[in-house]
DNA sequence: GTCTAAAGTAACACAAGTGTCACTTTAGGT
DNA sequence: ACCTAAAGTGACACTTGTGTTACTTTAGAC
């Protein structure tokens, strides 16, 4: 009954995921994602109303995708065994730390459509940190954990980790290694 | 011989620093920055050309007051003094990473005068690195570092740390000690 | 074939920021 | 008193991005 499309939303999807983390969230703009999908920047609003509803609802695809594979730390039973694949899997996932950044920047709307759009996003954060909690707790139940330090900067740590710039490009694996190893024990030499 | 003025240098310096953390580097305009002075956008062109000839000035300012703390680390003989020295310098002053990351931000410009202000900034910036790689190397030298792990992993945990969200309110003072503890000796229990 | 409705386009008015320039203001030297 | 030159102003032309709208295109139902 209508034309053929010439995207799909996983088209857009994808694209703004590329323009985000080159250019940033100010850099994000309609015309440079009508540009890279060879299509007027009229048509995109055949879909999303402006900006940050098209924002906020990449987010929540990107973050139901990594809550998926998040889940899958449940089938490790122990502690150590839920952290190397905690490690594994944002290190696999080197944009969703910046995205979840990103996505912090999104304004407060007035609009309830927005408003909306914005709270399933905030509880699909929510059910990250849960899932992550029950990590921390096993940790703690374990007496894996240092009890004099509490559980945000813990996660704090671990996320944060991704964001440290690899000027001298050292190779992924000994990166990952050594990040895993300062996660760990520190700096210090603990031998 | 002319009027007196309305704003001084380091006026504009305090007004730029406050928006450039509020609002971050594009959320920096010349209209903002005389609104919060009580000047017109005009006056500022006077002294400098542009935003971005303003930004990296400003940036300089603050690396060179920066470096002059930073300097004072010389002063303690040992590994351990100069780490505490370091990590309290950091959270007096929590602007600095956001600036540096913020001027990483600057685009390299074609004219000539742009070039030289932006290579100042960035000899600046070695400079701090040096700083910080002379402490790394008595450390080294003292055999108190982890040697598996390389020295810019080391630099980026201390300073990306700064950055981390303290969401939970957890009070300054604990929460830097935390830092601390984390930094030397991980998240595992060390007992 | 032609009608329909979704898909896509292009031009519009608008908003916000930029850098410039002719102008006004004013302190100090004469 | 008045001239000068730096300090400051406000209007202008320009750029870039926004969201809307009237329009064209096209696949499929009839």
């Amino acid at each position: 009954m209508a034309r053929d499309r010439k995207f799909s939303t996983e088209d857009l999807y994808h694209a703004t995921k590329q323009i985000l983390l080159e250019q940033g969230y100010d850099g994000f703009n309609f015309g440079l994602l009508a540009e890279k999908l060879n299509i007027s920047r009229g048509a995109i609003y055949k879909y999303f109303d402006n900006r940050e509803e098209l924002i906020v609802h990449f987010m929540r695809h990107e973050m139901k995708i990594f809550l998926t594979d998040l889940k899958d730390v449940e089938q490790f039973p122990s502690f150590d065994e839920k952290l190397t694949f905690l490690l594994e899997l944002i290190f696999k996932n080197p944009a969703v730390p910046r995205l979840i950044e990103i996505g912090q920047r999104l304004p407060i709307h007035e609009n309830l459509k927005m408003k909306e759009d914005f709270f399933k996003l905030e509880d699909l954060r929510l059910k990250m940190y849960q899932q992550l909690q029950k990590f921390i707790d096993l940790g703690r139940q374990e007496k894996k954990l240092n009890p004099s330090v509490p559980d945000t900067l813990i996660l704090g740590f671990i996320f944060q980790s991704i964001m440290i710039p690899n000027h001298f490009e050292i190779p992924q694996s000994k990166w990952v290694q050594s990040i895993k190893e300062i996660l760990c024990h520190g700096i210090l030499n603990h031998h």
